[in-house]
DNA sequence: TTATTTTTGGACAAAATTTGACCAAAATAA
DNA sequence: TTATTTTGGTCAAATTTTGTCCAAAAATAA
């Protein structure tokens, strides 16, 4: 299997496990029904894969999709905060946020 | 001065500065030409603040305008996280991504 | 109480962004 | 070379975000 690297991005990750498996853009998006040049392009980090995309992706290659969910996730985040040129304590910020809010809506 | 909660969202802290300064929307929105009703918005976090309307927010009440963003995008990247419902270990890997794109566009 | 002020909630169109689809050119492989 | 694969760009449709406006609700003052 193709190695884990944590800081690699959803689109490189997607590409991996397509040349892993040999397989060329045009059978992976007749197959999973997405537009070859859109495959292509959230593959280069282009566009972005919508939930449906990454589903399918996630079923093809069988592989976990909360985790390509996540991987894809984390991306959005870090961009969002090296093109804001945010601080990177803004992530602990955050997180106090999150776990604040879900005992806060606890039930809800 | 009011203090500091860093649970406490950007609306919150927006709504804390104006209520510490016993000053009605009326009177803020009138002085920094914002729309009463979408300032009143975005001190209940229905709308977001645009880079414009956080500048005039922190020149008004004279407080640091880069640490406003910050309260901003971190109540920003909690909320993704929360209805995407991610796991919180995205944060770390998301710290990892941002250093390491650092690094590596370091100087582009 | 009534009158005034303040805040909220919703509707609206304009503007901006994102989307998937298509096709031709470029790059790679046979 | 020819065939295959990948890339880069355009396009309109769809979706989201934007600021503005106004009326109703809530809070405060008289």
């Amino acid at each position: 299997m193709a190695e884990v690297k944590r800081t690699e991005s959803f689109g490189e990750h997607l590409r991996g496990l397509r040349e892993y498996s040999k397989l060329t853009l045009k059978s992976v998006s007749g197959q999973i029904g997405v537009d070859i040049s859109l495959l292509a392009k959230i593959e280069r980090n282009e566009r972005q894969p919508s939930k449906q995309v990454i589903k399918e992706v996630a079923n093809f290659f069988q592989v976990n999709e909360k985790d390509l969910l996540d991987k894809f996730l984390s991306d959005q985040i870090a961009h969002k905060i090296l093109n804001e040129n945010g601080d990177l304590g803004i992530l602990k910020v955050a997180e106090e946020k999150i776990i604040y809010l879900k005992t806060v809506n606890n039930g809800k």
